[in-house]
DNA sequence: ATAACCAAGTTGCCTGACAAGTAGAAAATT
DNA sequence: AATTTTCTACTTGTCAGGCAACTTGGTTAT
């Protein structure tokens, strides 16, 4: 076959490349097979991964798509290359990096578990902040109280503050991984509201209730208090899933 | 200049790619650059990046590496890409991957930050096992006790038995993302524990100690009793820190 | 028997090219 | 003149082929 043949039928219904199906894009769908395949155990730790030639010839894709599938295992840390040698199957408790997706709203367990997770963390981050807040960070959390409170004021439902408060506490803990992880699962949840939010009719605000509790939160941090700050964050989270819990079970 | 000549002065110590400088690969250091343009903020949410040509004559490297490099970013939803318009960074707000990476062992700081993250989500997991548990679980926890109880008799460490016991516990819960992140958390601070023992003198078991506090787990998780199962795991951990601390502060 | 060497195989990276999609400018129509 | 249509340049997605760097196992020379 010619060159300039091939290069017609690119995406042609009958090439051999419907092995793996139309989606996001060739890499990732590869990316996907191939860590199916390790996760699955079919291929096992230590193990050689085939070459990218066959890798290639197997899904009928060319051999940089294949690469940048690697790569991707390779960045998540599911894989090892060694030039010259091969890619290889990482070995599962060496594996340094944990990624989690969070991107099916409409499948309601998932969000459960992860208000179930955020629950967990912010909880004891606010006990930990309680015991460790120097005098800056009380004054970035009270300033953030009264923005909230201005907010709540003017009659706005003030949701950016509300997600900066609770990033200032998360932030006193000086635990950047309680910060992070604390911040991502609170966007994500809050997405989902949103999202949520514009199918159903809107329901108001409860701003005086959450402004209540989040003094009740400031009052534990400022005396240092950490089991009943840990006690008000807790109390508030519950409060806010019940909240939530409008929009999980139509 | 010449195909040949190029090809040639692939690696030559003047050419204009020595500004990334050498490391794990170039797409991986060329991306770790345009990540920092963008959590910089020197990139805001929206805005175009510039084209795989122009990343490639700036950082002089090929274009398949650009790509690999923007793939990752794409992987890790910091930017979203349209073909035929070009590479966006991506609304941090709606980011659905959450990235953890673990690999600096000798900066005992994140270790120690690391276990603290632990400790909060091993405990609320237990917690929430405790008043969870179906019976299977309760049998698979019991099974996971009595393997570590023996190869305690046996004069063995146990770590595997061990490390089995607490994962059938989080897997009591029901939910994959306290059994993932506790799992990748367990896994990592061990393998911490096992490189500092290598350059340490290897300190005894106190696998006894450790097992009772097993037992008092698993004494409260089949009574159902949330709130003791949550202390035992506290008390067990709070236990495990401190042995651990020796590693931590020589 | 051991050591040095060599050749095949594999990953890492590059160039060049085409397909597919986008967006704005130019042209045609009303 | 305003609006719609068309076209063209640009950008990402993918492929093909090729050379450099490195690994590995067998072969040869000592």
């Amino acid at each position: 076959m010619s060159r300039a043949a091939k290069s017609t039928e690119h995406r042609s219904a009958s090439a051999p490349r419907d092995i793996i199906g139309r989606g996001p894009s060739l890499a990732d769908t590869l990316a996907l097979r191939l860590k199916e395949e390790i996760v699955s155990g079919r291929l096992q730790p230590g193990e050689k991964l085939p070459t990218e030639q066959q890798i290639s010839e197997t899904y009928g894709v060319s051999r940089p798509t294949v690469r940048e599938a690697i790569g991707r295992l390779k960045h998540d840390g599911l894989v090892v290359t060694r030039q010259g040698a091969g890619a290889f199957v990482a070995d599962p408790s060496a594996v340094a990096v944990f990624r989690l997706e969070v991107t099916d709203f409409s499948n309601k367990e998932e969000i459960r578990n992860i208000i179930e997770l955020l629950m967990a963390v912010e909880a004891t981050a606010t006990e930990h902040a309680a015991t460790r807040r120097s005098e800056e960070d009380l004054k970035s959390i009270q300033a953030q109280l009264d923005a909230m409170e201005a907010a709540v004021e003017r009659g706005e439902p003030g949701v950016e503050e509300d997600l900066a408060f609770h990033r200032s506490i998360v932030e006193a803990t000086g635990n950047p991984f309680f910060r992070d992880l604390s911040d991502f699962l609170d966007r994500r949840v809050r997405n989902f509201i949103r999202t949520a939010r514009a199918n159903t009719a809107r329901l108001g605000g409860m701003t005086q209730a959450v402004q209540a509790e989040h003094q009740a939160i400031f009052n534990a941090i400022l005396r240092k208090d950490a089991p009943t700050a840990r006690a008000a964050a807790e109390t508030h989270l519950r409060n806010a899933a019940a909240r939530l819990a409008l929009y999980l079970e139509p």
